[in-house]
RNA sequence: GAUCUCGUAGUUCAACGGAUAGAAUAUCGGUUUGCGGAACCGACGAUCCAAGUUCGAUUCUUGGCGGGAUCACCA
């Protein structure tokens, strides 16, 4: 009726509470169009939604250059504090990709090499990544991808061999045997370098273990692998994730290999003896799909992982996670991938994670310059037993893996992180833990309160304030980020949310002599608890007992 | 050199083209016997530079400066 049209508006969460519930920017964007003052505009507009007032929202103010506040009702508040205590654990769960199947690749591990930093950083993007693709209503499969081949594994596998496979057996522990096998990755990378005889014979040995011929390679190699396997499901268990199955390295290779070397003369072309897509025709650049010694590089072997992917899920999206530095690697092979069939490219979305880099020299010193993951996960957990000495194994175990997390997905993904666990890592503030202790004390007082007789009861003619705005803002939270697939906005929220928890406990004595305000109360501590709950879990982070 | 990415308080991170650029940490100063002080309250403190587009720019465009990544047979 005032005659709007097209023109690029939004509706938004005020950063200033004083700003209302809901703000427009929709007057100042159209003033010029309608040759209008924005402040003259915003009050027709205002006026105009006013002959209809609906129930939830309370009153409606201009302001500053012609913003349209809104600010909703009680009704309105009440109604959503309903809907948590109805929903409970399912509060904020979305139905944006209801009946769709999505599949979710990370924490792909190279075998036969230690699990270090940057695959924690993976899993801990790819696990809330995951959570997130559950919490948007989809039926969702997770998968990673280990490295089970190369020439490095060849390396590996020849020192192995050298040693002999009771060297390995002799080792007491797990951990030695790990130790072990990197260190045998490590060494047949040099004697690789130093010798002919050694190279040809690496690469007799590749050959076996990608043609799968029977030999002793073969059994070492296998015993290898499971060592690597076991020890990789044992390390992404304690960090809280599991796997629906496994796509190989190996198998992904034959399969794209074929593909590749059936689209020669379309797709690829031939160069030096390479397979190659000329990746300068669409602005990228070129790289070699088969080598010219005939095997696939990681690139066709990403072809034939896409392939397998589609082949045996059918996903409606195909998510993955990898460090940043593949970002322009992939686009090249989306590029060749999506040539092939289109339906590939279309439906894989690709997401990246950060380096972790050491300022403190502290760190590195105590981590002995090799920062893997198990030995960093330790020296935080080292540290929680040392501010509390009460905490037992399991709890202190969430503390430090919690801190972790937080501090690798408080941060946009695909930033690096600097990570200096001296000032960091703390356990106070914007952190895991002070996530963990506001559920904790308010889940502790609800007990108390429990055994004093007390329960909540909602009383729904009180005035809400911007701890209870703040629930009811999750849902909105939860869709931006399976949106854009970015954990840090749950993050972000997690912590205005404890911090306005926080805040309100200070100020607030819960359980009141009044018995009624101490029901309100109550209520509104375990509608907060939910919430918080709920945004941790999908982060990913575990909430310990007491702590 | 080309392409991509990033540059915000001392430090670690936010901000869909919007209002007085938010937090945390560090530093300084506080917290009325009240349920968990890993907490709360207050003070101090920042958009790399220069043009442009816009009613309005940390955000978009162009050009600098400064990090990082990628650029043919590693994964």
């Amino acid at each position: 009726s005032l005659g709007i049209e097209g023109g690029d508006f939004a509706l938004e969460f005020p950063t200033d509470s004083a700003h209302g519930d809901y703000a427009t920017n929709v007057a100042m964007v159209f003033a010029k169009q309608l040759g209008k003052n924005p402040k003259e505009l915003a009050e027709e507009i205002k006026t105009e939604i006013e002959k209809a007032l609906p129930q939830e929202i309370a009153h409606i103010d201009i302001a500053g250059p012609g913003f349209i506040n809104f600010t909703l009702s009680n009704t309105f508040f009440a109604t959503e504090l309903n809907h948590i205590k109805q929903k409970g654990e399912l509060y904020g769960k979305s139905s944006l990709h209801t009946g769709k199947k999505i599949l979710v690749e990370h924490s792909s591990p190279n075998l036969f090499k230690a699990f270090h930093i940057g695959h924690v950083m993976n899993n801990t993007v790819g696990e809330a990544i995951t959570r997130l693709a559950k919490f948007s209503g989809a039926e969702v499969t997770v998968i990673s991808y280990p490295s089970d081949i190369s020439l490095g594994i060849g390396k590996a596998v020849y020192i192995m061999l050298l040693d002999g496979i009771e060297k390995m057996h002799s080792c007491a522990t797990d951990t030695e045997k790990l130790a072990y096998l990197g260190e045998c990755y490590v060494r047949g990378t040099k004697a690789f370098e130093e010798s002919d005889e050694v190279k040809t014979r690496v690469r007799e040995i590749t050959k076996h273990l990608y043609d799968h011929t029977p030999s002793e390679e073969l059994t070492v190699y296998e015993a290898g692998k499971e060592i690597n396997l076991d020890y990789f499901k044992k390390i992404v268990e304690r960090l809280g994730s599991h796997f629906d199955a496994f796509i190989y390295e190996s198998e992904a290779g034959k399969v794209g290999q074929e593909i590749v070397e059936s689209n020669i003369g379309t797709v690829f072309s031939q160069s030096d003896g390479a397979v190659i897509y000329e990746g300068e025709k669409v602005g990228l650049h070129t790289r070699v799909f088969i080598n010219s010694e005939g095997y696939p590089t990681y690139e066709a072997k990403d072809v034939g992982l896409m392939s397998l992917k589609f082949e045996r899920y059918n996903p409606d999206l195909s998510i993955f996670i990898t460090d940043h530095e593949q970002t322009n690697y992939f686009e090249v092979v989306k590029s060749a991938a999506g040539e092939i069939n289109p339906v590939w490219a279309e439906k894989t979305v690709h997401r990246t994670h950060g380096r972790m880099s050491f300022k403190g020299q502290k760190m590195s010193s105590r981590l002995g310059g090799v920062p893997l993951a198990a030995t960093l996960i330790d020296t935080v957990v080292e540290e929680v037993k040392e501010k509390n000495p009460e905490s037992t194994g399991i709890s202190a175990d969430m503390i430090a893996i919690g801190a972790l997390k937080l501090a690798i997905l408080r941060a946009k993904a695909g930033s690096n992180i600097n990570f200096d666990p001296e000032t960091s890592l703390s356990f106070e503030g914007d952190s895991g833990p002070y996530l963990q202790y506001s559920i904790v004390r308010a889940k502790s007082v609800l007990n108390k309160a429990f055994a004093q007789g007390l329960s909540p009861v909602f009383d729904e003619t009180k005035e809400f304030g911007q701890l209870e705005r703040h629930l009811t803002r999750f849902s909105a939270v939860v869709e931006k980020s399976i949106t854009e697939w970015a954990p840090h906005h749950i993050a972000m929220y997690a912590l205005e949310l404890a911090h306005l928890w926080n805040s309100w406990y200070g100020n607030t004595h819960i359980i009141d002599s009044d018995k009624k305000v101490a029901e309100h109360n109550l209520f509104i501590a375990k509608q907060t608890a939910q919430v918080l709950e709920n945004a941790v879990r999908l982060l990913g982070i575990e909430i310990p007992q007491s702590m």
